[in-house]
DNA sequence: CCGCATCCTTATAGATACTG
DNA sequence: CAGTATCTATAAGGATGCGG
């Protein structure tokens, strides 16, 4: 990126990515989804997998990734109602990002605890 | 991503992934890193280049990125003083975020928009 | 022109209790 | 189990003005 893209292509590309660090703000939505891209997931399981989280912000945060089209829920009411939680294509299709912050967030660490 | 990874794997991200988004969050630092993966530049033309941003959301955001290594605050007192932001390497390496985020920011825009 | 300080408002997150 | 309601605490952001 240095130096390869004119100054307006460069701030061209602001919105787009302000746009994507909107869908996938907060604390929880990463957690989330990370946790939803092995499967698919009913609610107290989310709860079990994200220390820390509270049902509030679980709940919050998954309807804001349900309007996001990143989520999707599903109620099965065979019987006793169960809900489970899955990713969208969508949601599905952040998997470079979710790899790109990994890696890059693992380097960040050194950099950061090493003096 | 899709079931490549175990479970225990796949919560080991989670921390890492954190890491990366508190580095860059809040609405301003990813726009700043982006003006500044063209060239170094002055408070001021940072100023301009983003909409909208006021002096004391920059100032803070700057002050942030340099606690967090990404950016490096240079200071020329040749005559009038003049002081240059500029990106370091570890600031560079946010590249493949960033481009993974744009790319994702604009398909996410399509999905949003198409209804 | 560059940037910080103060004050103020809004947004976000947490604790706790409670419901169908 | 899968949430909601209420209330409080903290963080983020904005307006404005000052000083080098």
């Amino acid at each position: 990126m240095e130096h390869l893209l004119d100054k307006p292509t460069q701030l061209a590309m602001i919105q787009p990515v302000t746009d994507a660090i909107y869908a996938i703000n907060g604390k929880w939505k990463l957690p989330i989804l990370i946790c939803l891209s092995f499967e698919k997931m009913r609610f107290g399981q989310i709860a079990n997998d994200i220390p820390n989280i509270t049902d509030r912000m679980l709940s919050k945060e998954l309807r804001e990734l349900e309007a996001n089209r990143l989520v999707k829920r599903t109620i099965f009411d065979s019987g006793p109602v169960k809900i489970e939680y899955s990713l969208t294509d969508h949601g599905r299709s952040l998997h470079d990002v979710i790899i790109a912050l990994h890696n890059w967030g693992v380097e960040h660490r050194k950099v950061i605890f090493k003096h």
